[in-house]
DNA sequence: TATTGTTATACTCTATAACTATA
DNA sequence: TATAGTTATAGAGTATAACAATA
């Protein structure tokens, strides 16, 4: 293989193995958690990148702005989100996690992150020490623009 | 770090890694065709496990038995997929993909690879190495039981 | 006039319950 | 009687189009 140049079967397995993971992950807590996906990208989201306006928030998650009110409106609902004005621009607003939608989170990643650990002490050494490994690569991977 | 304690902090970073880059991954699908999610996996289960009767298929997709039934009406209208008796059993009956299907499946799976292959371009080298050193045990963990 | 966000309405996907046919 | 599959109906989730408020 030359530098220039990708392994495509390398391509296609990393390919397969990341849409099979990413699915798997999804499961746990959709299960139990009385949350929709996208509410629960939302809370993620925001986590990641501070309050956000709806339209900022619409267009992360890939839904469009009215389906993002009624998104809003559910969190809103549980206490999990709150809505307060934005400083400057009086037509946007800023979605912000509530204490109670802080831990949500922390509590829903917690158990993807205990399912996938339980999962890694299955593999055997070195392929636990190669996922392991290309994590922050993986990281820079996902978050390319 | 010992070797029977894992770094949950990697763990973590994979986990976040691997639903953000298994989300754009899905976003990559053969345009013109329009099918749903469940449709697509529908697809792809049967490439993977064979032709499997509409239960066996409800149960591999996580969807009810009636939604699996409009599933592949509306795989069957597009005729990418071809229903078969059972060749033992009269209540039963068996799904496979045409060869529309078949060609279908293989140029979603094409697509998702040149668009993975695009973003891993994208990477330095390292972490381009990094990241597909991993795959077949990336591979493994997603296939683990 | 353009942008942000909401309301009104319709469509898609999935679920539960009830029904048919075969084992 | 139990199981596989379908039909009928209802409930989420999302989209498009039209509207209100602010820049």
């Amino acid at each position: 293989m030359t530098d220039d140049e990708l392994d495509l079967d390398a391509v296609a397995t990393l390919r397969g193995a990341v849409l099979r993971l990413g699915r798997r992950l999804r499961y746990q807590t959709v299960g139990d958690a009385d949350l929709s996906a996208t509410e629960l990208a939302v809370l993620g989201r925001i986590g990641l990148c501070g309050p956000l306006a709806p339209s900022a928030l619409a267009r992360a998650e890939h839904v469009k702005p009215p389906s993002m009110t009624k998104v809003i409106e559910s969190l809103e609902d549980r206490g999990l989100v709150r809505r307060d004005p934005h400083p400057t621009d009086g037509r946007q607003c800023l979605i912000s996690r509530t204490e109670a939608g802080e831990t949500f989170t922390a509590q829903t990643r917690e158990r993807r992150t205990a399912w996938l650990a339980q999962r890694l002490d299955e593999l055997d050494e070195p392929d636990r020490r190669a996922v392991l490994a290309a994590a922050p690569a993986l990281q820079r991977l996902a978050d390319l623009p």
